[in-house]
DNA sequence: CATTATAGTTAGTGTATGCTAACTTGTCAA
DNA sequence: TTGACAAGTTAGCATACACTAACTATAATG
């Protein structure tokens, strides 16, 4: 099943988090997004249930295999499409908040051409 | 209030099809979009409430002052995002389509930047 | 060991937005 | 005039996704 953007950003959120602690819980997760323990448990639960997300012996959650892909993908679009924006002559924190709705919505196609055109750029 | 993506959606159908004929029904409007009568009714009755549409005496749909610019801007996000996109070498159906999600989650920023940005191209 | 704090879950609410079923209303043709 | 169709509305349902309140379970502290 296809994510939505709501599933995209908690999957993005988890990945992000883990790259700076191995140690992420889903209270990390809620105040890094700002949302309650409730709606991240649900949400965390879903992610479970799509076997994007797993919880370690520890209790720490850890990305799947097929659950790092898909958040590797969906950061990769936030990179890029904000790198895109910047060199548009916007601000940094306008680029990455655009980025962050607009990389749930657009197409392989379209991301995949942004990108040419960003590394074309920056050479 | 700011309107949701599902509102502008049914605010620039509304205005497409009133550069078409000026005679727009709701029942138009659900074709347009493939969505039934009541959503439509609905919608339209929200769209009522924020004063952006009205029914004429004829019972065909107007936009008001407001919806009219309302309406101007969001599909000039359309068909410029759209341009942007078909420049990049994207077919026009698909850049159409994610033109037609990412209109509704820019900043007004960001699409000034790649307004400007296709014009220079396209001189 | 009991108290307390922290993390997580469960239950139930609210909003947005789609749907079907069924009703109303108005027009037009036989 | 009646019958039927088209447009629109009302009522009620489903899903996604946020919330608060309140519970549980686990760990730390005195």
């Amino acid at each position: 099943m296809p994510l939505q953007e709501s599933g995209e950003m908690y999957l993005e959120t988890i990945y992000v988090l883990s790259k700076e602690s191995s140690n992420v819980r889903a209270i990390d997760v809620g105040e890094h997004m700002g949302y309650s323990k409730p709606s991240v448990s649900r949400a965390i639960g879903l992610l479970k249930a799509e076997g994007l997300v797993e919880t370690d012996s520890d209790g720490f959650l850890k990305l799947t295999k097929v659950g790092e892909k898909r958040a590797h993908k969906i950061f990769e679009r936030h990179t890029i499409l904000t790198q895109a924006l910047i060199s548009l002559g916007i601000d940094e924190k306008t680029a990455a908040d655009d980025a962050c709705r607009v990389e749930h919505y657009i197409s392989d196609k379209t991301f995949n051409a942004i990108k040419k055109h960003v590394e074309k750029y920056s050479k």
